[in-house]
RNA sequence: GCCCAGAUAGCUCAGUCGGUAGAGCAGAGGACUGAAAAUCCUCGUGUCGGCAGUUCAAUUCUGUCUCUGGGCA
């Protein structure tokens, strides 16, 4: 019970944060969001974000946490993660974690280390012009001289990935393969159970489609136009989010209106695609379907047979 | 009704100087440890519109029919 959460999984699309709000009024929870974009004011029809009223009164952290053009990333999320899950249980309540990140859950969950490095905008960029202008392959040749099991771990064409590895090295001095190993290896410091929303692919897909038309029946266009009056330019790591860079694409006239929302459905199924792939393989979980309407009891007689609280 | 251009993988198309065919996208599977709603890897047999003719051999040439564009009436 001391250090014990909950982690609701899944596709987008598949109800999570519904399913959490219900589950958290049952357990005397609060939630805390692993979702890379939620965290961003101004941006809520995009990601979907659960309004005042479906939060239904139950604390949520990491939405709205930062401005649309402030950093984001795994180690902000699991520093920001660890204090909220503090809170929560100075409060005597139960954290559920919600989300589609899935490498945001897995790194608060393995409480994985990431004060020795920092990151390196200049060196990235950097490299990033070596690798446009003499091709990805002179990274890769630079990273398997220091750091061979990296490149053999990572594909040449994977630029961002050998440019981290590489920027890796640069500030520390040691092997990134090295220190992910010591990462994997790690025991998980809580007591949790992880439940994954799963559905039909069919279902999903269909599901995913019906969602980006009610998001543009409820104004994502202006939403969009919004931040990008605000000055929140198009290249920020929040603007390339999904139903963001689609409907920037139609504003700019490089597309139709149509256009832009088959796209948007289409990038929004392959990437619940993504999504499923890392659930199924990165993660130890329970598959819930999120169709059966007695999901929650479902999930906390798995608690109560887990936790015995 | 006539003329022209098409008809090839779920979609958009390329190609075969006659020896049964390949890309992108979609789809499927996978990777991922400070950009992750990102980034990347692997997987392509389909009566090459129907029928007939020429040929050792036709999806490729010829004829004809059907359909789809566009034009002329």
């Amino acid at each position: 019970m001391e250090k014990s959460l909950v982690i609701i999984g899944g596709a987008t699309a598949t109800g999570k944060s519904d399913l959490a709000v219900r589950l958290a009024q049952k357990i005397n929870g609060e939630i805390i969001s692993a979702d890379s974009m939620q965290i961003y004011k101004y941006m809520d029809i995009g990601t979907a974000k659960p309004t005042q009223a479906e939060q239904m009164g139950i604390k949520h952290y990491l939405i709205d946490e930062l401005l649309p053009n402030e950093e984001y990333s795994v180690a902000v999320f699991k520093n920001m993660a660890k204090t909220a899950l503090d809170e929560i249980y100075a409060k005597d309540k139960i954290p559920v974690v919600v989300g589609g990140t899935g490498f945001y859950i897995n790194a608060l969950l393995n409480d994985t280390d990431f004060t020795e490095t920092q990151i390196n905008t200049n060196y990235r960029h950097f490299l990033y012009d070596i690798a446009l202008k003499y091709g990805s392959d002179k990274l890769h040749i630079k990273l398997r001289e220091i750091d061979p099991q990296a490149a053999d771990e990572i594909h040449e064409n994977n630029i961002k990935r050998v440019i981290r590895a590489l920027e890796y090295y640069y500030l520390t001095g040691e092997k990134i393969s090295s220190h992910n190993k010591e990462q994997l290896a790690k025991q998980s410091p809580y007591l949790y159970k992880f439940f994954t929303l799963t559905l039909p692919r069919d279902v999903l897909y269909e599901r995913i489609n019906q969602r980006v038309d009610t998001m543009m029946e409820k104004g994502l266009e202006a939403e969009v136009r919004n931040l990008l009056n605000m000055g929140y330019y198009k290249t920020l790591t929040s603007m390339q989010g999904l139903g963001y860079k689609e409907i920037v694409e139609y504003i700019e006239g490089k597309i139709s209106l149509d256009g832009a929302v088959s796209n948007l459905k289409q990038k929004t199924r392959n990437f619940a695609k993504r999504q499923i792939t890392w659930f199924k393989n990165k993660t130890e979980n329970i598959p819930i379907n999120a169709a059966d309407n007695n999901a929650v009891s479902e999930i906390i007689s798995e608690l109560e047979r887990f936790f015995i609280y």
